[in-house]
DNA sequence: CTAAAACCTGACACTGACGTCAAGGACAAG
DNA sequence: CTTGTCCTTGACGTCAGTGTCAGGTTTTAG
């Protein structure tokens, strides 16, 4: 598939597809006009990529982990602390998002009343 | 208090308090030669933005919603209803970090392993 | 009164994940 | 072959929250 088609199966703009491709995120084979082509797989891929950054992980985390999810081979004691550290990182942020859940939802409430 | 005593409270840089205040966030009195003066109140109010801002809501956001935190008067249908969204927005947030760490969370099990 | 510390405004810099525009090349359909 | 659509690279713009620096004023301690 080309990239447009890679845009309308994903919702990730050309843009962002060729953004994730220059962070090391989404590899392309190339036509011999220089087109990128990708496999029916690149769809999973961004699509994780989308869900990864929309819960903050940052590019260059990504790029470090994403090895490790689609090649289950690559385990370094660095990498295994990266991701309990990005696990952890991801845990504070959604007992943060808890509280302002709980701050919306009382208001909410007393609106309701 | 201060400014540099609010810092210290709160954890907020100086160059932060300014932008809430730019931002109509935070209040303050001046003293006759033009520095800022905060009720103790101040401290809650700047940790409620923090947490907000930490959640993702932007500052224009936290501007709406501000008052009906402080002030219980104030009830709008528009407010409801940008609070409703608001609510729906970190909901949504909330899950999708749920996934992410499910995610990561298999991962470091298996590294355990 | 004076020195030091704290504060002021204004402005520019930065980061990250894109949007957007320009100027051109690639490619399928007719 | 041509036309229209899709694609390419490169570069600059954006936004939000904050860092940081400059040059000047205020407050506090001694």
């Amino acid at each position: 598939m080309r990239i447009g088609d890679l845009t309308a199966a994903t919702g990730a703009s050309a843009r962002s597809l060729r953004y994730y491709e220059e962070q090391g995120l989404l590899a392309s084979e190339r036509s011999p006009g220089g087109q990128r082509h990708y496999p029916e797989s690149a769809v999973a891929r961004v699509t994780l990529i989308q869900t990864l950054l929309a819960a903050g992980l940052s590019s260059s985390t990504i790029y470090d982990i994403l090895p490790c999810i689609t090649e289950k081979a690559i385990r370094t004691p660095w990498l295994a602390g990266r991701l309990r550290s990005e696990l952890a990182r991801v845990e504070d942020q959604i007992s943060s998002l808890h509280r302002t859940r709980d701050i919306l939802a009382g208001l909410v409430e007393q609106y309701a009343v």
